[in-house]
DNA sequence: AACATTTAAATCGCGCACGATTAAATCACT
DNA sequence: AGTGATTTAATCGTGCGCGATTTAAATGTT
C-alpha cells in the first residue's frame, strides 16, 4: 500500500463519492423507469417538458445541462417512442421546438409516484437530503479556474 | 407551467442535482487529466492501483464499482497507453492481474497536485465538503427495494 | 471420473456525455 | 445589398456504463 501521496487515496476523494453515488442512484431509478421504457436522462427531459411544454432544444439543454450532441439523439428516441414531437420554428428555422404528445402528457401521472418510491429506499432523514441537495447545488456554481 | 405534480419539479429533485454535479466535477478534472492523456474513470483506476499495485480485475471493479464490461476495455486503453500491463494468474487462469508499468508508477507524483488544484476551484469550506462526502457515502448504502 | 454449478473476464449492443466540427439561418454592420 | 460574425441544431468520433450473454476455468457433487 503506497502512502507517498495520501491525497490520492480513493477513500479521501469526495469526487469519487459523487461519481459513484450518482451512478448508484441512477441504478435505483431503473426498475421504475424500465416499466415506461425510459432511461434516466430521458426521464430528466420529460420532467422538464412536463413543467413547460413546447420548449426549444436549446432551453431544454440549459435546464438539463446537456448540449445538442447529447439531446438530439435522445429526443429522436423519445420521438420514436411516441412521447414527443419536434418542429422547427417557422420564424427562425435554426430553432427546434419540442412538444409532448398525448402519450407523453399522460405519462406524467404514471411517473408521479417515482419520487416518493425513491425516498422510501433511503434511511437518510429528509432534512439531511435537503442539506445534501443544497451542497450539491453550491458545487455547481464552482468556477472553472481562469474562466 | 404544470403544477399538477409538484414532486416532479426538476428543482426539487436531489437526484438531478447529484447527476448534474457529478458531470460538472468530471468536467473540472478534464483540463488536468488531459495533460496526462487520461479520462476520469481511467484516473480512478490508477488511484486504485497507486494504492495497491497488482490487483485483480475483480478487485479493481469492487473498489471502483465497475464491472468487467466497463473495466476490460478501459484497462486495454491504459495498457495501450503504456500505463499498465495485464497478466493472467497462472494458478487460476480465470483471474487477471493488473500491474502498473514504470510509466504508470511515475504518473503518481505528477498527479499528486490534482486534488489540491480541484479544492482551489470551490469556495465551499472544507468542513462542508467532508459533510457532503459523508452524506454521499450514506446514500451508497441505500438498499435496493426488495433485495 | 462425470457432470452440474459457480466464478472471472471478455464480448456484445445500446444509450448516453462530450469535444470538435458542420450546415444553415439570422444578425450586425457598413 | 453585401459580408462577416453569431446562433442553433445536427453530425461525427471516442469512451464510458451497464444489462445480457458467452467463454473458459475452477469447484462441488455424486
Amino acid at each position: 500500500m503506497s502512502d507517498k501521496h495520501p491525497e490520492l487515496n480513493l477513500d479521501n476523494q469526495l469526487c469519487f463519492s459523487l461519481y459513484a453515488a450518482s451512478r448508484h442512484i441512477t441504478r435505483l431509478y431503473q426498475p421504475m423507469l424500465k416499466q415506461h421504457n425510459l432511461t434516466y436522462p430521458q426521464y430528466i427531459v420529460l420532467l422538464i417538458l412536463w413543467q413547460k411544454d413546447g420548449m426549444l432544444v436549446k432551453d431544454i439543454g440549459e435546464r438539463a445541462q446537456l448540449k445538442s450532441n447529447t439531446l438530439t439523439p435522445l429526443l429522436k428516441r423519445l420521438e420514436q417512442n411516441g412521447l414527443v414531437t419536434r418542429q422547427r420554428d417557422s420564424e427562425d428555422e435554426r430553432q427546434c421546438y419540442v412538444y409532448l404528445t398525448e402519450q407523453g402528457k399522460n405519462l406524467e401521472s404514471l411517473c408521479a409516484c417515482i419520487p416518493s418510491q425513491m425516498l422510501k429506499q433511503t434511511e437518510i432523514p429528509v432534512e439531511k437530503l435537503i442539506e445534501l441537495k443544497q451542497l450539491l447545488d453550491q458545487l455547481m456554481v464552482t468556477e472553472v479556474h481562469g474562466k
